[in-house]
RNA sequence: GGACGAUUAGCUCAGUUGGUUAGAGCGUCUCGUUUACACCGAGAAGGUCGCAGGUUCGAAUCCUGCAUCGUCCACCA
């Protein structure tokens, strides 16, 4: 026996090596694989942000994708596994920016061309970082396809793509009503907002109506806004305040007049069924205002301070100041009729948790009415399916009731908008104009828009765009559409559906026909992995502490029907048991059979025994194949556990012991061949290292033997 | 406010279309060094299957209600 085939089972001897040997053999590349290869399977890999390292989500989604890939490059398929990483524009800017901050900077202090040559430095640093660390699970990515989101060929795609539907009339520009990151300077989409729960204040305000000397009292959480308000709102239906529509209130502090109407999207019950509104601040009363026609009086900037319109004791104060001095002002002008404790769910920035601020301001939206109906229809007529099959209810609701995207956004690491600015006229005249040019090459005299698209823009055009489009290129030709999309739930809406009308609508084709939504890693508190909580895993330790294979095993062997998992490290000792115990099944088997291993297929069995383990392994085979087939990994796994633990080790090889013949000799053999092969895509490395010692092998590496 | 999911052994979870003593991993206890493996083997303890009703010859499994936890969505200020 070779001196290294020594117990126990060592990952750290094993793994880094084999990896490489891997690497080296070139079979990650689908265009280097041995024999005729007819059908292809791809998958693109959600790309990780390149702001840290991976996560224990990241873990668990790369040992799913390794395994469909490891498993059909072994039943024939050209399989190619696409890496690459995203760009992530806010969340990297802030990280970079937090780093500035270290050393006393901000990003203006290097300004916009600067402080893009630091985000760059940080993601060549990054971004190496996670490729390596897929690399340690054992992903078997063609790393000669890696792609990141900002390469120029990526920008080539994402321009040629805000062209088509500028050219289509669906990107637009407008003067709206946006989430507004008052910390980050910039827009944010619906889907970038998280609500968090809050204790705040329901003030209950008088004021005064014009033409009955009267009052009508409003409820409001932002007493500064009123300094905003053109309106007071009541419901059409609600006798108490009939007889006053169509009257006038006097906006208390500012005086201004402002009409009391009637509209049916006021709650009678709440508060004083009265409401205040402020269309330039909230997005109902800016819906209310269109309906309307109401003023707007912008009272908050960009920089969440108050503006002029605010009135000149309040110009410039916070907001929170500027609610202060409201209150401070109606109590002296006794208009305050009481203040109760409310909580209150509030909007906060996803990637800095600022308290979003609602403002009217000028950005670019793509129409979402016919993308959304692209997506739709893509799932209803099955084309794209969801598993677990529950969550295309939630793609569902979501798309029926999507309003416009909001794509531009005011940070500086992004794409810039392909759009082009020329101002006619001189500054000051009244009939100035602005002219527009969006595409590659702008006329003289134009400059670029300093905005940058959302993130999400450019990661929709992922499955293609990391294939050449927009040029016609053979990877296109050969692996789009994709097979199969494995993600995390909650970029559900943000990324899955957006990949999928954008599919639709430049390649005519869905980008996959499987979208496997994976369980949520919990931590055993049963709440989300935190850093700042501490109660985050980093999956790089376990990798450490218990070898690769073990943590896929434990990732895996946890992961049960893409329920959440409250996750627990002893499965990753069982793991890392469970390839001691193949490592010395092994060891047991080749130095008992010696001369006489022998892979092949047994024919007519004679003994009863050897026939029974047989069709246990043919049985376990099959079940197995249905059981990745049906993308139900775990259950797999528990199966492939029991039987060569339970049926295999403890019964067949006792059995075994007491016989020296050549058949029960092919057996044993044979059966660690079918095993390993079977264990292969969930555990790479301890069967790949069983494999390099077998005595007798056909094919260089086992990731490309015929399963 | 709505939707979805969870609630089974000390811990983390399985339990297919309802059918005999409810399973696994880890942990605990007892015994064991027989030449694959002590990251092992043999065995054991440990569960009124969240609660309350109902359907049934029979329910962890189906129905109703409730409770707790979690996730997502949402324009009651």
């Amino acid at each position: 026996m070779n001196d290294d085939f020594l117990k126990p089972y060592s990952f750290k001897e094993n793994e880094d090596k084999i990896y490489k040997d891997w690497e080296s053999s070139g079979f990650f590349n689908p265009d280097k694989l041995p024999g005729k290869r007819e059908k292809t399977f791809s998958i693109v890999i959600p790309p990780p942000n390149v702001t840290g390292s991976l996560h224990m989500g990241h873990a668990l989604n790369a040992s799913i994708q390794d395994i469909l890939i490891r498993y059909k490059r072994m039943k024939g398929f050209k399989t190619l596994w696409l890496p690459g990483t995203d760009h992530a524009g806010i969340a990297t800017q802030n990280v970079v920016e937090k780093q500035l901050k270290k050393e006393g900077l901000s990003r203006h202090d290097l300004g916009r061309e600067k402080f893009l040559e630091k985000v760059w430095e940080w993601k060549e640093k990054y971004g190496d970082i996670i490729l390596g660390q897929l690399k340690k699970i054992g992903a078997s990515c063609d790393w000669s396809r890696t792609r990141f989101t900002m390469d120029k060929e990526y920008a080539k795609a994402v321009s040629e793509a805000f062209g088509h539907y500028y050219k289509k009339g669906w990107i637009y520009q407008g003067d709206r009503i946006v989430n507004w990151c008052p910390k980050d300077a910039t827009s944010l989409s619906d889907l970038e907002l998280e609500y968090k729960e809050e204790k705040g204040k329901l003030w209950h305000i008088k004021y005064p109506i014009k033409e009955s000397g009267d009052f009508i009292t409003v409820a409001t959480t932002r007493p500064e806004t009123m300094l905003g308000d053109s309106a007071v709102a009541v419901n059409p239906q609600d006798e108490r305040y009939k007889k006053i529509v169509g009257k006038h209130a006097i906006l208390p502090i500012l005086n201004r007049e402002i009409p009391i109407i009637a509209d049916r999207f006021v709650e009678k019950d709440f508060g004083t069924g009265a409401v205040k509104i402020t269309p330039a601040h909230d997005f109902v009363d800016a819906d209310m205002g269109e309906r309307h026609n109401l003023p707007k009086y912008q009272v908050i900037n960009e920089k969440g301070r108050m503006t002029e319109i605010a009135g000149k004791e309040f110009e410039g104060l916070k907001i929170l100041e500027a609610r202060e001095k409201v209150i401070e002002e109606l109590k002296k002008l006794n208009l305050l009729e009481k203040e109760e404790d409310y909580i209150h769910s509030v909007a906060h920035c996803y990637r800095c948790d600022s308290v979003i601020e609602p403002l009217i301001s000028k950005q670019w939206f793509l129409k979402m009415d016919k993308l959304a109906e692209l997506a739709i229809k893509a799932v209803e007529d099955g084309k794209v399916k969801f598993y677990p099959e529950r969550w295309s209810k939630i793609y569902l609701d979501w798309l029926s009731k999507v309003k416009d995207w909001c794509i531009s956004r005011q940070i500086w690491w992004g794409h810039q908008l392909p759009v082009y600015f020329k101002q006619e006229g001189t500054q000051d005249s009244k009939d100035k104009e602005v002219k527009i040019y969006v595409g590659e090459n702008p006329p003289e005299g134009y400059t670029r828009s300093t905005d940058v698209l959302d993130t999400w823009f450019s990661s929709a055009l992922w499955p293609f765009a990391t294939l050449g489009y927009p040029e016609k290129t053979n990877d296109l030709k050969e692996f789009y559409p994709t097979s199969v999309l494995s993600t995390a739930r909650d970029i559900l809406n943000l990324w899955v559906s957006r990949m999928i009308f954008s599919g639709e609508e430049f390649m005519n084709k869905e980008p996959f026909s499987d979208v496997i939504i994976h369980a949520t890693i919990l931590a055993k508190d049963g709440k989300r992995m935190s850093k700042s909580l501490g109660t985050g895993i980093d999956p790089m330790t376990l990798i450490e502490k218990y070898g690769a294979d073990a943590t896929r095993f434990g990732l895996i062997w946890q992961a049960m029907g893409g329920q959440d998992i409250r996750w627990a490290d002893e499965h990753v000792l069982a793991g890392q048991k469970f390839a001691n115990k193949l490592w010395n099944i092994s060891r047991f088997i080749i130095s008992k059979a010696e001369d006489d291993f022998n892979i092949s297929d047994p024919h007519q069995i004679k003994d009863e025994e050897n026939r029974k383990i047989i069709d246990g392994i043919k049985k376990l085979k099959a079940e197995t194949e249905n059981k990745i087939n049906g993308y139900d990994f775990g259950q797999a796994l528990h199966d492939i556990y029991e039987f060569v633990w339970r049926e295999f080790a403890d019964k067949y090889i006792e059995y075994s012991k007491n016989k020296d013949d050549q058949e029960t000799k092919n057996i044993l053999s044979y059966s660690l061949f079918e095993i390993i092969k079977i264990l292969h895509p969930f555990m790479p490395f301890v069967t790949e290292a069983i494999y390099q010692r077998l005595p007798k092998k056909e094919k260089e590496y086992l990731i490309v033997e015929e399963w």
